[in-house]
DNA sequence: ACATATTCCTGGGGGC
DNA sequence: TGCCCCCAGGAATATG
């Protein structure tokens, strides 16, 4: 599922495959859910014609820059987006293909048709997917000043919700916040009210540390992410808990845990990221809040 | 206003 | 072998 690393290896991928400069030729619109805005036929014509000049991202938007106009992407779970030969075989599940001016395509396959394109003016069109426009910092940018402002805001809210929020910090899922939760010894049920000045540094110090390392091995493959060329990621093989539960923790051996938090499979090490609420050895701030459990299921109403 | 649940979607895996 | 059900989850939307 691409998050930050895998969607910025497109981008690099898409980059150093030539994509900048190409010139769409013709647009086919194979499912027409795949375009967001404007309509199907509207974004045909718009884009038939136009050059794409460069080729951005932010948080998990890759951003398509063209001569008149920005072309949006989000992958979600299963999309993909790659160059490729026109007499390539037709994958199931393509949606769109744009030819290009060299003869190749940039294709968008998207097995559950959760990903998508926004054609808009500009970053701020107000077509452009509000979830974009209210994006929050990179992570490589984010301070534990930013961190410790968003905990003050949803003091009860368990740590991981906060990081998965990408108006808290953009580009985050699933993997790289259980991931860095583990790098910083910080357990996922943690609410954010109960983290000490150490933990919020721990954890932007983490999150960049391993944004950095899945960008190094170019992102995390299991089933579905493969970049620009159409080439699959290999970070998986670095991951200490993501879909390790059971397996020994990297670091102290025990077995890795699995529980849902905010929704989510989450993965953590209960020796590592010990306490579910309780400020544990480095919490500097002393008294305050008692250890409270920040318990994210409780569903107190008939939910099921 | 806030936090959580539901929804979208399909392939894969487990159970039988 | 095949069917059924559940699960994966980003982010918009609904609900409490």
């Amino acid at each position: 599922m691409p998050e930050l690393p895998e969607v910025e290896t497109v981008r690099r991928t898409l980059l150093e495959g030539g994509l900048v400069g190409r010139r769409i030729r013709r647009v086919s619109v194979l499912h027409p859910d795949a375009v967001r805005h404007p309509s199907p036929a509207s974004f045909a014509s718009d884009l038939e014609g136009q050059a794409i000049t460069d080729i951005g991202r932010r948080g998990k938007y890759l951003l398509l820059e063209l001569e008149d106009g920005l072309l949006v992407a989000h992958l979600r779970m299963t999309g993909r987006l790659w160059l490729s030969e026109p007499d390539a075989e037709a994958l199931s599940h393509t949606h769109v293909v744009l030819d290009l001016d060299d003869g190749r395509q940039l294709r968008f396959r998207d097995v559950r048709r959760f990903g998508g394109f926004h054609l808009v003016s500009r970053l701020d069109d107000p077509a452009a997917p509000r979830g974009l426009r209210e994006l929050g910092p990179e992570p490589q940018d984010l301070t534990r000043r930013e961190l410790a402002e968003a905990c003050l805001r949803h003091p009860r809210l368990a740590v991981k919700g906060l990081l998965l929020d990408q108006r808290v910090v953009a580009g985050l899922g699933n993997i790289y916040v259980d991931e860095a939760l583990h790098r910083a010894r910080v357990h996922p049920l943690r609410s954010c009210g109960s983290l000490g000045r150490k933990e919020l540094s721990a954890i932007a110090r983490a999150l960049r540390e391993v944004l950095a390392q899945a960008l190094a091995n170019r992102g995390t493959t299991f089933l579905d992410f493969r970049d620009g060329a159409g080439e699959p990621g290999a970070f998986q093989e670095f991951l200490r808990v993501y879909r390790r539960e059971g397996l020994p923790c990297r670091s102290c051996g025990a077995p890795i845990a699995k529980s849902r938090v905010a929704g989510r499979g989450t993965h953590f090490c209960p020796e590592c990221q010990k306490g579910d609420g309780s400020p544990s050895s480095t919490a500097p701030s002393p008294t305050t809040t008692r250890s409270r459990p920040a318990r994210i299921s409780s569903s107190s109403k008939g939910a099921r």
